[in-house]
DNA sequence: GGTCAGAGACCAACCGGTCTGTCTTATGGG
DNA sequence: CCCATAAGACAGACCGGTTGGTCTCTGACC
């Protein structure tokens, strides 16, 4: 693991506890054991440092959360296994984001005083909200879904719900909460279909 | 207005935008126009004033939120009357919290730096948890939830939900978004009773 | 004249960022 | 093979600015 690697694989977990603001670039170094030319000869500024890393999150968010959807043919299924996922694979991952979900935590920090930061964070947001939309869409194309429902309001009740379990599980830590939250979404799930 | 309650007014608007670690007591007396001399008079420190805007925040919160509760006799109409009060008369309101839900924002900050302080924020959320729990047990006891529901799941559903919708709404603002959220909750709640 | 709210100079600690210097490694000509 | 040289990686002193907090002083009111 190069330098660069380590100070940014220590910025995510920073970053996840304290927020972008509140890591200083001391806390980092001190951390990674290096020193401000360690740093500066890889990024050019904390900003910089911050997209590396949310890049880098972004990342290992598709790897942990995506894992395993393609084997399966229900779009549906595809969401459960997602919210599964998120309990077993993401939000479980303290050693990579010990301070509970990165994007929440840095979408609720930056939205009003580093908008141009923060913009990138939502634009996942936006593609994760796109992504549910169209599996549930699909699902209702195959006539799986009881009649009436409103995919777009269903899309936005599970991202509701995901983002509403990841700020519970950042305050409590509790595991036992978050397995009762994903149960609760999941339990949605099997309410709306046939 | 005395200058207290000004400074009590103005912390409570840039603690729900900025936070409270990336708000500065300079930030405060400017907007204000106050000094160091006239804030000190009345705080003892920077987390004596938090208290303090956290105590003022909690009353507004019961006094947005519960209104109106109390005239209506189904519990299932209370939680929807405190879901349409969040969207109209808590969340909308830009005067005391421009940034959104202030309790959200600042569970998400303090979590992991200052854990002292966020136990006040959430020992608030478990007593609003155990609100929504409480009505929905009194609605099943009075036979008006289908068979086989498990009121924990569905309070922490909408719980989940109400903190979703509310970092949704902090980071973009958007009143339709808002109101498909509330929307989305409350049509969930007419699937589970009958 | 005594009291006290408020003003603002001041302090040490810390912030992100720059800059110089050192040490290691790669390169290339004889 | 040897050594001059260049380049990159990293250390850490240093910079101006900001932080929360203290302290002294002023001036209005009783």
């Amino acid at each position: 693991m190069t330098l660069k690697e380590k100070i940014i694989h220590e910025s995510l977990r920073q970053f996840s506890t304290k927020g972008f603001m509140s890591t200083s670039i001391n806390d980092i170094l001190e951390a990674v054991g290096t020193s401000k030319g360690g740093l500066y000869n890889h990024f050019k500024s904390k900003e910089d440092l911050f997209l590396a890393a949310l890049s880098e999150a972004r990342q290992i968010w598709r790897q942990r959360n995506l894992a395993g959807l393609n084997q399966l043919e229900r779009p549906l299924e595809k969401i459960k296994k997602l919210l599964t996922n998120y309990r077993d694979h993401y939000l479980a991952d303290l050693e990579n984001f010990p301070g509970g979900c990165i994007f929440v935590n840095l979408a609720v920090e930056l939205n009003d005083q580093q908008p141009h930061l923060a913009r990138e964070v939502n634009e996942g947001f936006e593609r994760f909200r796109g992504m549910i939309k169209r599996l549930m869409d699909q699902e209702k194309a195959a006539g799986r879904l009881k009649d009436g429902i409103d995919t777009g309001l269903v899309a936005e009740m599970i991202f509701s719900g995901i983002v509403g379990t990841c700020v519970t599980y950042t305050s409590d830590k509790s595991r036992k909460r978050l397995d009762h939250n994903i149960e609760a979404i999941i339990d949605y799930l099997s309410m709306i279909s046939t």
